[in-house]
DNA sequence: CTCATTTAAACT
DNA sequence: GTTTAAATGAGC
């Protein structure tokens, strides 16, 4: 009987996204449903996985099928778990299985599948002779086959290779063929093994070294080579004992992990604050009855949340369960990932973007076999094959990192709660400036709060002053610095106290005008208004291209080119000149390209060697510095002229979570926030450090106008080269939806209107918005009208940003 | 996405 | 009528 397997082919492609039916070979008889295999696609070769295997019947049309190549692994990559939540992602991101199943595989890939070229069965004919550069191309071929684009490309750089390939193709005097090769490369390293147990001390008498090495070998079972060679035993005593029979030389799968020698901090047996054992006992409660169910940790700064992971964390893996801990963004998590280490040691595995392919394939390595109890990571994290989860805890919950803005859009938060209800799990969200909606929820019964409102020690919450930067401006101070800040600043350091210094803008000037018509300079892919950096370039902040300054306006050819706006490097100049006596270093993502370069950073700055830390919002997170005794924000309202419903939300919980860095030691903290709009509540609720307050004020907004939490959002992006086309088509799926949906209580529809990036490498982009309360009858809708297949259109469930 | 085929448009 | 470019559709 003939196996036939379902594949879905990895093709990040909207309208493939099918399964395909294959036939099995004899050979592969042995594959499962979630294994990665090769299979021909079109003209093409390409990877696929399997998401299931039946027998073929009279329905099935052996004749169309073609047969699976070769196999991936040698094993299946997913897991039935991962399969289930791949398919969830699918269902409710309205993506295909295939892109949701790609997160599951470091760099999206296990194949890198290239085209090659061979000598054909045609001989090239005279007309074809007569052209040296054809003949001089068609030899190498003929002497290098297979020959890669890359190669001919190396050693022709001067001749159009793309035509010639495709003349020769047409021709049939080359044929297309694919090279395969695995993604990643395992590390291994040479060891030596004992073959017998024991040995005759009398025969080594007279070889001690030999001797020396078999009694190493007496207490571990395997060394490698190069520990020896450090001990400074020689090739030869080894030889010479291989040569005796007495061992053997093998090798070991080595797993790479920068995070191995990452320093632990902690305190041997903390006592708990009375509100920390509460939270404790509540999850431990849970943890213990299995239940799925979750958990808002809603503790204001320096309350301790970590250390309620830690706890709960440790309850967990006593019970045999796994633990996923999510952080935003693993860089800036430093403190947590130690704190972590010091507890659990070498149970715990560091995942994250930044590391290499190979190093995150160890990594899945190892949690496959069981030798990993906790993960911690960034998004990536979810996507492994870790099982028996008991605990997902999800730290600054509210942070905007947790969504990922590349298709499939998904939200950590959405997903980890998936991946908790199938495992039965309890999941944990932290933070000290919850998202509007996971309060909500809160409050509403959904999630149960936990709430710490002491800081550990009872140390008070840093006293807060704005500064109105229109009113000193009336005063005649056009500096950037407010004089209140240029204070707080020399007297902390003259106590040889530290401050943090936040602006959410890095570059030099944020914009580049032309004083003569007003032209502002934009990137050419998506227009938006480039950054001067002090390294002479433009940068896009979208896209990160970058492009020289022009001599003249491009536009109007004037001369009169001015810079505005000011950003981090210009604001470093700036504190220099103000206060020239201090040591001043800056965070921001020019200065933390290199991987650790944010713990350098930050250690440095924690040691002293400066006063003080200017950087954008990085430097509000996920550190404990308690010399800092003072913070100064620098216009804290610039994300409020932000045309988005979040806008408010966003600035408060930047705002609080700067200001809380300040005074975590025995001084009290000084912040003072410099705004233009010192009334809004948004700025005013920062300074008075309440959430409460906020979400109150919030919350009515969001009522009055059907926004999140009473709503949830669903954003369409339509694209097209021809602005007219994509509006036209976006102006027919509105009326269509109006028609359908006419109830505007439950479901309303805004646009279409240009996307904040309306055009992007010449494509024309329409946004449409749905706010509903019944978000699946909805998507059933987009569905049925196949948007989610089309290649143009974009769709983004829950969206963080509706522009 | 990539390739092949169909269809429309631009040239003689 | 021929050549060339653009649109369309299939991929198991």
């Amino acid at each position: 009987m003939i196996k036939v397997a379902n594949i879905f082919v990895n093709i990040p492609v909207k309208s493939i996204a099918k399964a395909y039916s294959y036939a099995i070979p004899d050979k592969f008889s042995f594959l499962q449903t979630g294994w990665r295999v090769f299979v021909p696609f079109g003209n093409r070769k390409v990877e696929g996985f399997i998401v299931n295997i039946s027998a073929a019947d009279a329905t099935t049309d052996l004749l169309k099928l073609k047969e699976i190549i070769d196999i991936v692994d040698e094993e299946p990559w997913f897991t039935d778990k991962m399969l289930k939540i791949a398919k969830w992602m699918a269902d409710f991101y309205l993506c295909s299985f295939a892109e949701a199943m790609r997160l599951f595989m470091p760099g999206k890939t296990g194949l890198q599948i290239k085209p090659v070229y061979l000598i054909g069965d045609q001989k090239p004919d005279a007309t074809i002779l007569q052209v040296n550069f054809y003949v001089e191309v068609y030899n190498f071929i003929m002497l290098h086959q297979p020959v890669s684009l890359y190669d001919l490309r190396k050693n022709f750089p001067e001749f159009d290779i793309d035509a010639i390939i495709a003349l020769f193709l047409q021709h049939k005097f080359i044929l297309k063929d694919y090279s395969v090769k695995k993604n990643t490369v395992n590390r291994y390293e040479k060891i030596v093994e004992l073959i017998q147990s024991t040995f005759c001390e009398t025969n080594f008498s007279r070889k001690p070294a030999q001797k020396n090495l078999l009694q190493l070998l007496q207490n571990r079972k395997s060394i490698p080579i190069s520990e020896l060679k450090a001990e400074k035993i020689t090739m030869t005593t080894i030889q010479a004992l291989v040569q005796a029979n007495l061992i053997r030389i093998n090798e070991r799968r080595i797993y790479r992990d920068s995070y191995e020698h990452t320093a632990s901090q902690g305190k041997k047996n903390v006592i708990l604050t009375e509100e920390q054992e509460t939270a404790v006992n509540e999850l431990i409660k849970s943890i213990e009855q299995k239940e799925n169910k979750t958990f808002l940790l809603y503790g204001i700064t320096g309350s301790g949340k970590t250390q309620v992971y830690i706890e709960a964390a440790n309850k967990v893996r006593q019970a045999g369960q796994h633990v996923i801990v999510l952080v935003p963004e693993i860089a800036l998590t430093g403190q947590l990932v130690s704190s972590f280490k010091y507890y659990f040691k070498q149970d715990i595995i560091v995942l994250h973007s930044r590391l290499s392919i190979s190093e995150r394939n160890d990594a899945i390595r190892r949690i496959k076999q069981n030798e990993i109890g906790i993960v911690i990571g960034a998004r990536s994290a979810l996507f492994t094959p870790i099982d028996h989860i008991g605990l997902i805890i999800l730290d600054e919950e509210q942070d905007a990192s947790y969504k990922q803005d590349e298709s499939p859009r998904y939200h950590t938060r959405d997903v980890a709660q998936a991946l908790a209800r199938i495992h039965k799990a309890i999941l944990v969200l932290g933070s000290a400036t919850p998202s509007v909606e996971t309060f909500a929820r809160a409050q509403n019964k959904e999630y149960t709060m936990l709430t710490l409102s002491k800081r550990i020690g009872n140390i008070p919450l840093p006293q807060v002053t704005t500064v109105d930067m229109r009113a000193e401006l009336k005063q005649g101070n056009r500096n950037i610095i407010s004089r209140d800040l240029k204070k707080l600043i020399e007297e902390t350091i003259a106590k040889k106290e530290q401050v943090i210094i936040m602006l959410n803008r890095r570059g030099f000037s944020t914009f580049v005008m032309c004083r003569s018509c007003g032209h502002v300079i934009v990137c050419k892919d998506c227009t938006l208004p480039l950054v001067y950096h002090q390294n002479g370039k433009l940068q896009c902040h979208h896209c990160d291209s970058s492009d020289v300054v022009p001599d003249v306006c491009p536009k109007c050819g004037s001369r009169y080119i001015k810079y505005f706006g000011t950003g981090t490097e210009r604001l470093e100049h700036e504190l220099r000149t103000l206060v020239p006596t201090a040591r001043i270093i800056r965070m921001d993502r020019d200065t933390t390209t290199k991987k650790f370069a944010h713990t350098e950073i930050l250690t440095q700055f924690k040691q002293g060697l400066y006063d003080i830390l200017l950087g954008t919002q990085m430097v509000a997170k996920g550190h404990d510095i308690p010399n800092v005794t003072a913070v100064g924000i620098i216009s804290a309202d610039s994300s409020l002229n932000v045309p988005d419903f979040r806008s408010a939300e966003r600035c408060f919980a930047l705002i609080t979570q700067t200001a809380g860095r300040a005074g975590r030691g025995d001084i009290p903290g000084k912040v003072i926030i410099q705004t233009y709009n010192p009334e809004h509540y948004a700025v005013h609720c920062g300074m008075q450090q309440d959430y409460l307050a906020f979400y109150k004020n919030e919350i009515v907004f969001r009522k009055q106008l059907f926004y999140p939490p009473y709503s949830n959002l669903i954003k369409m992006t339509v694209q097209n080269a021809d602005e007219q086309k994509a509006l036209a088509e976006a102006t027919e799926f509105v009326t269509l939806f109006r028609s359908s949906f006419k109830d505007i209580n439950s479901s309303q529809i805004i646009g279409p209107a240009p996307a904040m990036i309306s055009n992007l490498r010449g494509l024309y982009r329409i946004n449409i918005l749905i706010k509903t309360n019944q978000p699946a009858v909805v998507k059933k809708f987009m569905v049925e009208q196949k948007l989610h297949i089309k290649n143009n259109i974009m769709l983004d469930i829950n969206p963080l940003n509706t522009m």
